[in-house]
DNA sequence: TTGAAAGCGCTAACAC
DNA sequence: GTGTTAGCGCTTTCAA
């Protein structure tokens, strides 16, 4: 804009390259686009006069033409915790080949957010869309399915898709965790969240939590919620608060694996005894986490595979099930003892 | 794709709105595009039919005849550490009123990529291109040259920009760093970072302390490379050898803030003196670390703020200087002695 | 193997 | 305040 010494007037057409060329528009659009029926002194010409040009195809144009978009809308909550990343990077991987390009959408966690970059991302037409969770609102729904494209929810299966919906049972996830810290003869429990009313995958898991408990003739002796901040030290912070007031817990379970780290440190640094006197669990099997002075006892949240799958179903490489539940792996680390 | 029930032949146009509601197709796209010159009887009838009908208007068709785009394309090495995400937030905040919206394509510091997805971006014709760093293959600079957009290439400023450049002397950083740990008396340095060819920015770094020392009549002691796997996990090996092969170091001086938590944790498990007997400093100023034993020091690399600015000038809002220079501030944590 | 014509769904520009 | 006309830059289709 500013430097730019020969700026051109409009940018490059199919046109100017023709015109370099001595070739027809659409005989450069045949070579540009690498459709083999060009005889190969004409391509020769063409790529020369394009490169020299340095012409940069109109895809705007392309696909209004064509009624083809080479776009996969993925619309998710977050890309600061660790799990969406990973998801992108499945995502990613398995698209690479297809000529199909991710094109990534937060919400924040927010319905309204989460419709409007639902809107604005089908006003672009994109071949699929990738949609974390199975909540949303009824008119985000409705675009969804009037669509006309595949549609992916991920992460989640406990209810009820659009279209397709790869992940696990975050309900089961709870359950089993709940399962493992009684077997472990843990009985006095407390939960430790994140205060967000719409990450209704926690509220699953936590639900499921309880069930197992309630299953087992025990019930949560403490909760504590936070909101905002770096995890590591609200994990501190919580967890010294939920020691104050309840000490004789011996369990702490908590939403996600930072602030479960953070939880872990503060018990080091009181000198309690884990997993004897007290056990920790958290949830994602975050590898990040891995140098921390003990491993953290979590349950991975098949990210990369869900990523993966995902982009399967948009890139029509896999038979179309509605549902694909995955199954999260129990992680005991060294933070549970062992029965 | 699956079970959406009435499934329409073709997605909705603007037609199909203009026959449902009795108004020309004209008037329906001036409603929709919330001009004002359009009577309120009418504009009711338009929104009516248009959401009952869940007509979700065609970008590309109006991208093409208005010859506007409101996409920002943001081009960034990697999302999976946790500088990246704050300037996307930094970004997507001081985009939002401004009708624009961000793009993100992802690089993983492999100049190819890079080039192919400035490419893609490029040819969906964006407002404004956002890219980290300045180091460019040379199509790569010819293309975003030839755009006619704004360009903004973020993070670092010690070179030469395409058209503006917003972010921090990288060079400077890391001079500043090492004069500090000079003055607090430390004279066993060593480095250890990340085996990057094209992370510059690090590159950069580590010459400006290597100048600073060398001004001082030190030199490095040694120095550890690493690549892949959990960055704290990876700080704690790369410090034990360190410590192996220099046993007589008396400062770590890493390449980013986790590697140097690892290394952190690793030398209070050694129930080395920090910063005593050794010091250690890291880069980035991630908030998330807040939570541990000690605070690392670090210099922080004005991410939010580099996000913002580079969000303003691309939305016309900042007087276009050619390169706008931020200042870290070194946050001396507890893991530098005070001189 | 190459070219010509028509049009994708919308908006700018101008009439009324 | 509303309608009409002519494209935006490509690709599709069909003819040569």
């Amino acid at each position: 804009m500013t430097k730019s010494s020969p700026e051109p007037r409009h940018t490059l057409t199919l046109r100017d390259v023709s015109e370099a060329s001595g070739v027809s528009e659409m005989t450069v659009s045949r070579v540009l686009r690498n459709r083999g029926d060009v005889s190969a002194a004409t391509r020769e010409k063409v790529l020369e006069a394009a490169r020299t040009l340095g012409y940069v195809p109109n895809k705007i144009a392309g696909a209004l033409a064509s009624q083809r978009v080479n776009l996969v809308g993925v619309v998710i909550p977050s890309l600061s915790n660790m799990v969406f990343p990973e998801v992108m990077t499945g995502i990613s991987e398995t698209l690479e080949g297809t000529g199909l390009q991710p094109v990534v959408g937060v919400t924040n966690y927010l319905p309204d957010r989460e419709e409007s970059v639902i809107y604005e991302m089908l006003s672009w037409r994109p071949s699929g869309m990738i949609v974390a969770g199975l909540e949303h609102s009824p008119a985000a729904r409705a675009m969804l399915a009037q669509a006309g494209i595949p549609i992916v929810e991920i992460m989640d299966i406990d209810g009820d898709p659009v279209d397709h919906a790869v992940g696990i049972s975050h309900h089961r996830a709870g359950r089993k965790m709940a399962e493992a810290i009684i077997a472990a003869g843990y009985k006095r429990i407390a939960f430790l969240g994140t205060q967000m009313p719409n990450d209704f995958r926690a509220k699953k898991r936590l639900q499921g939590f309880e069930e197992a408990l309630s299953k087992a003739g025990l019930a949560l002796v403490d909760r504590e919620f936070y909101s905002g901040g770096s995890a590591l030290l609200k994990g501190r912070e919580m967890t010294a608060a939920v020691l104050a007031r309840s000490p004789d817990v011996d369990f702490l379970y908590y939403s996600n694996d930072m602030i479960g780290a953070g939880g872990l440190l503060y018990c080091l640094d009181q000198g309690l005894d884990v997993p004897g006197r007290i056990g920790l669990a958290g949830f994602n099997g975050v590898e990040l986490l891995d140098g921390l002075p003990r491993k953290l006892a979590t349950m991975d949240a098949c990210r990369l595979e869900i990523g993966r799958k995902a982009a399967e179903i948009v890139a029509g490489q896999a038979t179309s099930t509605d549902k694909v539940e995955l199954f999260p792996t129990l992680q005991p680390g060294d933070t549970i003892r062992q029965a």
